[in-house]
RNA sequence: GGGCCUGUAGCUCAAUUGGUCAGAGCAGAGCGCUCAUAACGCUUUGGUUGGGGGUUCAAGUCCCUCCGGGCCUACCA
């Protein structure tokens, strides 16, 4: 038995996801946890809102509420569709708690000790109608360069030229409109990363196995230009964690918080810190998974994550954790995703355009949602949600192809044996073979799971479930009852428990259904098939069952329509 | 501008890293079955692997070039 790790990148607390969202992160890494569960191995699955920051900020301001009480709200809100979605944390923690607050001031507190925090003193536009300091892209005027007149100070959409906010021609708050804006002096920690470089791309460099997205992209930082650059880890915000030196006050920084990126992935360690408070365990039940001097060295520990956020998780944080000099866990495979993009265009959380995490609910449970997600989890390009190929997928693979399996197995059992597992007749030449390709079948599932090849996976789980269609139409136990009640009984015996291996396999993509089959089957009988021909006799004859509801129902042109217009354009 | 990814059957994707006639699912066509959610099974049509050039005994895979799609480029997170 291994200890598995695994953390999910942090959502934004500002409004409710995206599917697009759900599939880069969350939902692949619960299959992982839910998969590496099933196979009898210990997990920390941990994740948690990312809730700092100037948006959050905004947000708060927007909905009339003190940004401490949206958060919360928020945060509820995203527990409970995460719940929606099955999504099986064993914490889901906030980046405001306490524990974070700690953790983050001590690995501040560390990396200054060991030369690793440098202080810049530069200049930043202020709003004074505002009352803040304001991010370079919040800052909108005429790009000096081609004119157009709602330029960020970052970068102009228009023509593509980066700016510096101090380019902008009649610059003015993109928040209020104001115009009443000054530069500051203002005081900032930057992060040294730059002194780590050597050491983060050896150790980039180690990790061949990881996908090229990744590596790629933390190559491209390291390389690019001058090299890695030092980063600024602190703002003028009031709604953040306090910059401190461990528990002692950093002169000079009062007043100022840590930048969100860096104390969001100290929640990870945070959020487990969390859990164990919740649960009552003392904290080396927490460190156990995180300090190498703990217990933790023989942790594997796995990221999700989308492509955005990768920098932070290849460089920063690792920074972080080197720069301390502690002995915490760095991260072993980092598995990153691409987007999903919804029809033609991309998502859009201010347009509103594509599905949100709880619409999804509302029209369809959890596991539709999962299963064509993740077979279709866009691991290798940018991948595409269509409600035209969403409808064909869903409709043939779980309604189809597993559904009617289970529901042709059942009634035919009930109409001609009853409502138990029947006895008699003997297995022969084609459950020989039936178990030897799913016992083929079942290493490659493994085989692809072990490596996070989602979609391959979910493409041998498909076939696998076809196996149970392909045996049941050469063995014809309707045709062998009329002849020979007991072959037919034998070969039922057969497929109700291949039913039962079904739900076992099929659990970390769809876990409602596999649990209403469970159920179905009157048994509580989890256990991963270490051998297929053990695996397909746990359940005995005389064993009862009930025929379970149709496990899926089909998507219809109308429904499909119906969604098509309705979530094109602005959510209402 | 620079960097990275990507282009394979009508659609969504594979192809053991250079090695038999480029494979699967869906859609289409034909046949079979009647237990089942008009479901299932079998057979089958369909590709000059975006275009062009090159290296090699051998290229979807490596190199050059052109065309298309996408992402990143560090103060949104």
């Amino acid at each position: 038995m291994a200890r598995i790790l695994v953390t999910s990148a942090i959502p934004y607390i500002n409004g409710i996801k995206h599917l697009g969202n759900l599939v880069g992160s969350q939902l692949p890494a619960d299959l992982y946890a839910r998969y590496m569960r099933g196979r009898g191995h210990e997990v920390m699955f941990l994740c948690a809102t990312d809730e700092h920051g100037t948006p959050a900020e905004l947000a708060a301001a927007k909905a009339g509420k003190p940004v401490a009480e949206y958060c919360a709200e928020m945060h509820a809100v995203q527990a409970e569709l995460a719940r929606g979605f099955r999504l099986s944390f064993d914490h889901f923690g906030r980046s405001s708690s306490p524990q974070n607050h700690r953790l983050t001031q001590h690995f501040a507190g560390r990396l200054a000790e060991n030369g690793y925090i440098g202080e810049v003193t530069e200049q930043q536009v202020y709003s004074s109608a505002d009352g803040r300091f304001l991010p370079d892209r919040y800052i909108e005027g005429t790009c000096p360069n081609c004119g157009y007149d709602k330029a960020r100070g970052d970068q102009c959409e228009n023509c593509t030229k980066q700016l510096d906010p101090t380019d902008l021609i009649d610059p003015r708050s993109a928040i209020s409109g104001s115009t009443d804006l000054e530069v500051r002096e203002t005081k900032h920690l930057y992060l040294r990363q730059s002194l780590l470089k050597a050491k983060l791309d050896a150790w980039i460099d180690a990790q061949s196995d990881w996908p090229v997205l990744t590596t790629s992209i933390a190559k491209k930082w390291l390389h690019d230009g001058d090299g890695l650059q030092d980063r600024g880890i602190t703002r003028d915000l009031s709604w953040g964690i306090p910059v401190k030196k461990g528990p002692e006050d950093w002169p000079g920084m009062e007043g100022k918080v840590f930048y969100v990126w860096f104390d969001a992935p100290i929640e990870y360690i945070a959020a487990s810190a969390e859990w164990a408070q919740q649960h009552g365990h003392p904290d080396s039940a927490w460190r156990r998974w995180w300090r190498t001097d703990e217990g933790a060295k023989d942790v594997r520990y796995v990221q999700f994550m989308g492509k955005d956020n990768v920098p932070f998780h290849t460089l920063s944080f690792p920074a972080t954790i080197m720069g301390s000099g502690e002995p915490w866990k760095l991260v072993d495979y980092i598995k990153s995703f691409n987007y999903l993009n919804y029809d033609g265009g991309q998502f859009s959380t201010s347009q509103g355009r594509g599905v949100f995490m709880d619409q999804a609910l509302s029209i369809l449970p959890a596991d539709y949602w999962r299963w064509w997600l993740l077979s279709h989890a866009p691991e290798n390009s940018d991948a595409e949600f269509t409600w035209e190929n969403f409808q064909a997928s869903v409709n043939k693979d779980l309604a189809d192809v597993l559904g009617n399996f289970v529901s042709r197995v059942t009634k035919f059992c009930r109409s001609r044996f009853g409502e138990e597992i029947p006895e008699g007749g003997a297995s022969g030449p084609e459950e020989t073979a039936l178990i030897a390709r799913l016992s083929a079948r079942l290493v490659a599932y493994q085989t692809h799971m072990d490596a996070m090849e989602i979609r391959k996976a979910a493409a041998e789980l498909r076939a696998i479930w076809v196996e149970g269609n392909e045996y049941l139409q050469a063995a014809a136990p309707w045709a062998a009852f009329k002849t020979d009640p007991e072959r037919a009984a034998a070969i039922i015996r057969l497929s109700m428990n291949l039913i039962r291996v079904y739900a076992v396999l099929s659990r970390p993509f769809i876990p409602d259904a596999a649990d209403t089959l469970l159920a179905a089957l009157k048994t509580e009988n989890r256990d991963w098939p270490d051998s297929m021909p053990n695996a397909l006799a746990v359940l005995p004859a005389g064993h009862g069952f009930s025929v379970p509801e149709m496990l899926f129902g089909k998507i219809t042109d109308e429904q499909r329509e119906e969604w098509q217009s309705r979530f094109a354009g602005k959510r209402g």
